[in-house]
DNA sequence: ACCCGTGTTCGCTG
DNA sequence: TCAGCGAACACGGG
């Protein structure tokens, strides 16, 4: 389930879940390889088995686990459908279920992921900063906030539309495909627009409306449930998965979906230029 | 059966 | 050389 917000929850679980203890075993599953490449099953258990994780970061959608006692690095990215889950000593296995860590106090960390998108990696030494996908990353909007004029500078050179720019990772990570298209419409922009076309003063309301969009994601997110998808829950989101629905803002023009780079963008015709 | 999906990577093209 | 595009990956749910 992850862009940023979903992502910045994973993190913080894990916290809590980690905080002191020590992983006593590793199992995976063999239909799962995907996941774990280039590592072998074998090797990823013998790595993380008797170890600590010392600190869990998150930078766009990746997770970054820091391991000791000696340095080793577990990079985690959820893909599409993945998720960390916590049982109880005892507790079944959700479904899905892709790798488990069990820990010194029986709980146990599942890494579900239903359709194998995900990828779960080890980083020699900790060194995060030489895994080359990371280093592609622009700064965390969440962590380090927006720079307008960063933005305006990526924008200016693409003539991609610039909801489809916002997907690139490079520009501000953790953005995907519900916020590209919420931050667009809290900017009162239209996601067809290219990115070479925007005015500085559209460049700095659509910082915003990224900020805002994360913001109230991340905000939901703190509360005992919530989580849109989780099960059956309210859609939380303001266009996103709203096709048809009359707009929340104009409450006049009905919302439209249309596909932009094979995805869906919503959006309202009415008061997005 | 068919379409859709909160993501990324790879190969082709102009 | 490279930005941009579409296919591919894999599986469940409506």
């Amino acid at each position: 389930m992850p862009e940023l917000p979903e992502v910045e929850h994973a993190a913080r679980c894990l916290r809590e879940w980690v905080a002191g203890r020590t992983i006593v075993a590793v199992e995976t599953e063999p239909r799962a390889l995907r996941i774990f490449r280039p590592h072998s099953r074998a090797a990823l258990a013998r790595a993380l088995r008797g170890r600590q994780v010392a600190s869990v970061r998150r930078v766009g959608k990746h997770l970054l686990l820091a391991l000791g006692p000696e340095p080793l690095g577990l990079l985690s990215h959820l893909g599409m459908t993945g998720k960390w889950l916590r049982r109880a000593p005892g507790e079944p296995a959700p479904s899905h279920s892709r790798a488990r860590l069990l820990l010194d106090d029986g709980a146990v960390l599942h890494y579900r992921d239903p359709r194998l998108f995900g990828r779960l990696r080890l980083v020699p030494g900790a060194r995060f900063d030489e895994v080359t996908e990371l280093r592609a990353l622009g700064p965390d909007p969440l962590a380090e906030g927006i720079d307008p004029r960063r933005l305006g500078q990526l924008l200016a050179r693409t003539r991609r539309a610039v909801k489809v720019a916002l997907l690139d990772q490079r520009i501000l990570p953790g953005v995907g495909n519900i916020h590209a298209s919420e931050a667009c419409f809290r900017a009162r922009l239209d996601p067809r627009r290219r990115g070479s076309s925007l005015a500085a003063a559209e460049v700095r309301a659509l910082a915003a409306g990224v900020r805002a969009s994360l913001r109230a994601a991340v905000d939901a997110l703190q509360g005992p449930e919530i989580v849109y998808v989780e099960e059956g829950g309210e859609n939380p989101f303001l266009v996103y998965a709203r096709e048809g629905e009359r707009c929340p803002r104009c409450r006049k023009a009905p919302l439209r979906r249309i596909v932009q780079a094979q995805r869906s963008t919503f959006f309202c015709p009415r008061c997005q230029e």
